[in-house]
DNA sequence: ATGGCTCTGTCGCAGAGA
């Protein structure tokens, strides 16, 4: 059961290498972010001749969440029930097996001292607010997407640098950090302790080529879940094909046997 | 580096991204 999450950075330009991603790595779920196109216009047919059903929170120009799914899916919410994200779609969950999918997009924040770093901090605890209220940390749930911070020093090139830019300023990580202790343990973590492990590289500044790179995407699971996974990785090469997206894909691989039995 | 690319909407350049 492996379940991926990849911010594209417009899915009209990165159709095709998202449809080959998807050829080579067979996910079961791929819940990408910033689509930025509306549901009218999401390219549906394309991912349903590969066998994939299609949920969509979409926008024009900017932001679009999607999750792409090859099993039946229930309970699809947009959004949040009570938060209306100053309009932006950043938020979808849908139940696909056993499975409660999270998928966002955290807002970027620009920068510390700007009030969309204020939004950001306020998104990051109405995400705790909906998980609270929706959800039990003893259900089977992922919470997956672009959080826009690196959580710690090992997953920022340079830390002395960055600390307290936008991505790495304190009161992010705290907000992550408590969103986190609803109940969540970070999957790819489980499988690789190592730094200079980066799922985002600047366009500019030739930041790629340098490995100047964040680690901002993410797979959390609850605990009892995440302790069935057994591998994760990230797909770096996908960075370096023709006109790529600035982030790689994410994945995690759980036992579905492990899943079924409820265990 | 006071943002060096890339994307969208729209057809010159502004806004956003992280």
């Amino acid at each position: 059961m492996k379940i991926a999450t990849w911010n594209v950075n417009s899915i009209r330009v990165r159709l095709q290498q998202v449809l080959d991603w998807l050829a080579l790595e067979q996910p079961e779920i791929l819940c990408l972010q910033e689509i930025k196109i509306t549901n009218e216009l999401f390219p549906v047919d394309p991912f349903e001749a590969l066998g994939y059903q299609v949920m969509v929170s979409g926008q024009k120009t900017y932001n679009g969440v999607a999750i792409l799914s090859r099993y039946d899916s229930t309970e699809v919410l947009e959004g949040f029930p009570d938060y209306d994200a100053q309009g932006q779609k950043r938020l979808i969950a849908a139940t696909v097996g056993r499975i409660r999918v999270v998928n966002v997009y955290v807002p970027n924040g620009s920068a510390p001292d700007s009030p969309k770093f204020t939004y950001k901090l306020e998104f990051i605890n109405q995400l705790r607010n909906y998980l609270q209220k929706l959800h039990l940390n003893e259900e089977h749930l992922v919470l997956v997407g672009d959080f826009n911070i690196a959580p710690e020093a090992r997953d920022v090139y340079d830390p002395e640098a960055m600390e307290g830019e936008i991505g790495f300023h304190p009161e992010e990580r705290s907000a992550l950090a408590e969103l986190k202790d609803w109940g969540f343990e970070d999957v790819f973590r489980r499988h690789h302790e190592e730094g200079g492990l980066y799922s985002w590289w600047d366009y500019r500044a030739a930041a790629f080529r340098r490995d100047m790179g964040l680690r901002i995407d993410h797979i959390w699971a609850t605990p009892a879940l995440s302790a069935l996974s057994v591998d994760s990785g990230m797909d770096k090469t996908q960075r370096s094909l023709p006109q790529p997206p600035d982030h790689i894909p994410v994945w995690v691989v759980f036992d579905a046997k492990g899943i079924a039995q409820g265990a």
